[in-house]
DNA sequence: CGCCAGGCTGTAA
DNA sequence: TTACAGCATGGC
């Protein structure tokens, strides 16, 4: 068992609040632990106050898959200056959400596993997402039979629909599939991504079947850490649009679309708008625990 | 029963 | 370019 004390950089860090914030599925807790996986790496981790305590993974890797070395005092420091730029007053709204989110973090997520995850929640509940992903890990795990760790590609691409199907994915089945095929095709598809900037990583990203603008920028933001990617779900649409109304383009009857709603993220919360959104949603949506 | 959920795809204007 | 139906499933 490797522990780890937290000192002022560091902290607040609440382990809870982030596997509960919607940005990761089908982790569960078993005795105090988060038990879930990363990638090849088979995870449990615990939080007794500045303490954390793990196994299955090494130190540096934890470090940066927990995001323990983002300075959320630095970031909200720096969300606050660019808000200041449009407004003279508070934002009380902001400001209630990351008092709120104290500790949370942004989590560097495999890109796989972030991906597959997030095609999955097209049009779903977060509870949901998590029973899918883990009916697909059972069926379609690296290990016949092992809910333990996600789906792989080469096992999905060459599964039947139906199969797929049976894991209540509904019409999410054939996407799953598909782009199982794309990456199996090409395997470094998703090590590139990470290299492009952001706007043509998304581009890339939205050329995988069941992949739209919401669903890149939840892999953008979770996995490959592109904090100026802000996904805008039904909940960031409705706190922006009642949150923000005076500050938006002017909604002249026509409904805001996406890219009016992100960047309008983008231009008020700078470039961690991505953590700003997260701290929104996460103020109007903890997990329940099972 | 109806409505909603970390939406995407195809088609029509 | 925007608008909109259709899509499966589970929770409430």
């Amino acid at each position: 068992m490797h522990t780890l004390t937290l000192d002022v950089p560091r902290l607040p860090f609440d382990l809870d609040l982030t596997f509960r914030s919607g940005q990761i599925f089908c982790w569960e807790q078993q005795d105090g632990f988060w038990c879930g996986s990363h990638g090849s790496y088979r995870i449990r981790v615990k939080q007794d106050g500045n303490r954390i305590s793990w196994e299955g993974m090494p130190r540096p890797d934890l470090i940066r898959f927990l995001g323990l070395d983002d300075d959320i005092s630095a970031i909200t420091g720096d969300i606050r200056a660019s808000i200041r730029a449009f407004r003279e007053d508070q934002d009380d709204l902001f400001e209630a959400a990351i008092q709120a989110g104290a500790g949370l973090r942004i989590l560097r997520q495999d890109p796989w596993d972030c991906l597959v995850s997030f095609i999955c929640s097209a049009n779903s509940n977060i509870p949901t997402i998590g029973k899918r992903i883990s009916l697909l890990s059972g069926r379609f795990g690296p290990l016949p039979h092992s809910p333990s760790s996600y789906p792989v590609p080469d096992r999905l691409c060459t599964a039947d629909e139906a199969a797929i199907r049976a894991c209540c994915t509904g019409y999410r089945a054939p996407y799953l599939k598909e782009t199982a095929g794309r990456i199996v095709a090409d395997p470094f598809l998703l090590g590139r991504i990470r290299d492009l900037g952001y706007v043509d990583a998304k581009r890339e990203l939205m050329t995988l079947p069941g992949v739209g603008p919401k669903v890149a920028d939840c892999v953008l933001l979770f996995a490959y850490t592109r904090f100026e990617a802000v996904p805008v779900d039904t909940w960031i649409r409705t706190i922006v649009e009642t949150g923000y109304s005076s500050l938006l383009p002017a909604g002249s009857g026509k409904k805001h679309s996406y890219e009016d709603l992100a960047s309008f993220c983008r231009n008020y919360f700078g470039r961690y708008a991505g953590y700003a959104q997260q701290f929104l949603f996460t103020s109007r949506n903890i997990v329940p625990l099972a």
